[in-house]
DNA sequence: AAAATATTACTGACCAGTCAGTAATTAGTG
DNA sequence: CACTAATTACTGACTGGTCAGTAATATTTT
């Protein structure tokens, strides 16, 4: 039964909305399919918007897939900075903290399918790659790397490579997401994600622990 | 200018030889541009050959694929275990030759494409996820449980939760892989492999050691 | 010649991006 | 307050290009 009261248009203007709502299907759309495949009509659609609509508010895919990342991923960026800023207790807290941040806040949130995005994607979208690896690669590496350093100065943590130390870091939780994107539906269990963060930081106080003694 | 003596002909009958071309060329081209962006001309190109011959011997893309991953990565599976059923020494030694067997005979080869290849389009063609699951990674991890058992049944190991654990041994391999068909270009210097597998190694034995103190 | 192997030309489905036109809203006028 | 003109937000049909898979045809081998 067609809707035809006028008193009901058949759509509103809402210039302030659209972008944060467009953004939102974007995620969820770029998220369940990739970059590539997804198809703009789905997201135009999940929107509540032609396809046209899109491009008033965005130039292209490309730019639309950024203003995504800046939305889903930067701000917890931001967070994490400040976290790191303003720490005073013992370093291992700090990762601590870091670390079941991403779990949760990035891990259970639909920004969790944007790493899988980002690697699947960055060879045929190099433009991507370079985006994500400024503006969030780089950054998380040297937050890491800091906090790091800040332990080995004041002798909390045994001296290591810092480079490799981050990307062991890194690895689990990104393969956690990765895993969740990728092969969750086929296990029967979801991956138990509380028990790999327990596992790894366990092997990660033991791994950075003064030859002496354990961290305070 | 035209080779139109008959004496040479344009093209020969190679049917022995034709599969392993194409999955060779195909190899390439999957771990260059995923599996949905690659073009069968272009593997048919690589090969020597026309895009109908390919469906002479594959019959279809998905198949097509399969066979690559039969072809690049089961041996490599295969000699793992027979490496760990005939394994006499100490089990960190097993995890040891394991874990440098990936990075050198996959890491370093075209097959370490495949697995950014499976992350990314395990979405989309969940029949490729499901084959690669069952083929590969419900195999890889029994046999890293394998290991881990074995040297805690022997006190070699402390007790350990045995899936995180698998997935923190597995997690810095797999994010090389990654690392390396997403962002190698974006880095001034190529990813130092060699570093980051003693540094995981280093913390492995950290890890896994008994309280009392080291494994042998 | 007949069979086997290979090529070439084609089809149909798909989709990012465009743009002429339309509906909703706002501003102007008496 | 109407009622009209001007503006702006939005729509949806269309275009141009891509590519997996297929059909028709050609070449090689036996």
């Amino acid at each position: 039964m067609p809707e035809d009261d006028p008193a009901v248009p058949r759509w509103r203007r809402r210039k302030q909305a659209r972008p944060r709502e467009i953004v939102d299907a974007a995620l969820t759309v770029f998220g369940e399919r990739g970059f590539a495949a997804a198809r703009l009509d789905d997201v135009a659609a999940r929107a509540g918007v032609s396809k046209g609509t899109l491009y008033l508010y965005f130039p292209n895919k490309e730019e639309l897939f950024k203003a995504v990342v800046r939305e889903a991923i930067l701000p917890n960026l931001d967070m994490a900075e400040r976290l790191l800023a303003g720490a005073q207790g013992p370093s291992f807290a700090v990762l601590e903290t870091l670390l079941t941040l991403f779990a949760t806040r990035i891990l259970k949130s639909r920004a969790g399918a944007i790493p899988k995005l980002i690697i699947a994607e960055a060879g045929n979208f190099p433009d991507l790659a370079r985006f994500y690896y400024d503006e969030v690669i780089r950054r998380a590496f040297a937050l890491l790397a800091a906090v790091l350093e800040r332990g080995m100065a004041c002798g909390e943590f045994r001296p290591v490579d810092v480079d490799s130390t981050v990307r062991l870091i890194v690895a689990p939780m990104l393969m956690s997401a990765l895993w969740r994107s990728s092969f969750e539906a086929l296990e029967g269990r979801p991956p138990d994600v509380a028990a790999l963060l327990a596992a790894h930081l366990d092997a990660l106080r033991r791994t950075l622990a003064p030859e002496g003694g354990p961290p305070s």
